[in-house]
DNA sequence: TGTCAACAGATTGTCGACAATCCCGGCGAC
DNA sequence: GTCGCCGGGATTGTCGACAATCTGTTGACA
């Protein structure tokens, strides 16, 4: 090899723009409604503007900001309604996803991700702060992703999750609870019961559409 | 209005190029494996190579072409398998559509676009072709998001549809029993029978999913 | 005082050019 | 005959600059 490591260019891609975009509203950093400038934003990754534009693109399919012409990208908000709405597609696919990485996983399917992502949730189910329970559920899902082994699940999981976790509905699902509930979900994927799993993970976002749907 | 019309600026988009493209695999004019050279891009469809980028970086995201550094964007092929899975996600979210369609209708919502698509599509169950097919179901599609109102939904099956459309599979789908499925989901959509319809509407796809998997 | 028009500043949309990288052919050495 | 090396051509990645557009403000006028 000419090169030693790939290391010597850590230049910053447009899909990492936008995911540090998405964790910055995730943490409360950004707000809906805030516009994002494309000249604050390469001033803050030490990048081009072209890779800071199509990172905005990435984010506008994603339905994270909108972006009107000749003026920019904001951050939409979302109001509890299409919440309800967008939780109602998560559940579908969470539950997809649960029953498909347990039927992976009876096939023999490397479930060391999934464990250590249930080990994680047990941790931070009794003296969790809102910042490692995000970690933890993100994790979770990723892992079930990755076991499912599905790339239009994948795909679809992804961008709902990112479409829900916005800052403002965050709080409602940074229960303890909620880790507790995780945590099952994940242990019944590990023990290969998928029907009971998918029924488990479905049942977990609908509790959280409910508590929306009577504040 | 200083301004009298758009149609000064008949620019085309990013998004456009990207829907272009999408419906040139769909034909079969582009096929997998086929390399997408930025230049060829920008002389097909008359503007520059930003939007061009634009335009391909949307595809990846929806996973119609992979893009690989300094080489490039190619046309993914997708295996039967594949198309298998992404018809397991497309089965939930086409229920939840019809689903969520009537459910809007028996509130009131305006089916006229639906009626029409249904239309169509008996209008070609007999005689006909695969285009007038493509047509007609991808306006049964849109007139189905459009009712049901979900914008997660929207996008989700947006591209869950467009990842299966692609030409190879196609000919698996435009056979007239199909149209006749699918206009028979729509009618039942129409009469509001929420239950019925997301059950006729997932049995649809699993038909299709049959028919790969046992060919 | 209220309203409208023009101006200044800021921001985005687009184009062109250059450097970096990769594939593909030939060429020489073993 | 096969392997490794290396230019040439083609293509992508990135930067800078300019034009187009929008927002907020200022000022004149009824």
């Amino acid at each position: 090899m000419t090169r030693p490591a790939p290391a010597s260019k850590p230049r910053i891609s447009a899909s990492e723009i936008a995911g540090a975009i998405v964790r910055a509203i995730e943490s409360g950093e950004l707000h809906p409604g805030e516009r994002l400038v494309e000249a604050d934003l390469c001033l803050r990754f030490g990048t081009g503007r072209q890779a800071v534009r199509e990172a905005l693109q990435q984010l506008k399919a994603a339905g994270v900001v909108e972006i009107v012409p000749n003026r920019g990208a904001h951050i939409l908000a979302i109001s509890a309604e299409q919440a309800i709405l967008t939780l109602e597609v998560t559940e579908l696919l969470f539950g997809l996803a649960a029953r498909s990485a347990a039927r992976r996983i009876v096939a023999g399917a490397d479930a060391s991700s999934l464990e250590r992502a249930v080990a994680e949730l047990e941790a931070c189910r009794d003296a969790g702060d809102a910042a490692s329970y995000m970690h933890a559920r993100r994790h979770l899902f990723g892992a079930l992703a990755h076991i499912a082994a599905n790339p239009e699940l994948t795909r679809s999981l992804d961008q709902a999750r990112v479409h829900v976790m916005r800052g403002q509905f965050g709080f409602a699902m940074m229960r303890g609870e909620h880790a507790g509930e995780l945590a099952q979900v994940g242990k019944l994927v590990l023990s290969g019961h998928a029907a009971e799993a998918e029924v488990a993970a479905r049942a977990y976002v609908e509790r959280i559409r409910h508590r929306l749907e009577t504040p």
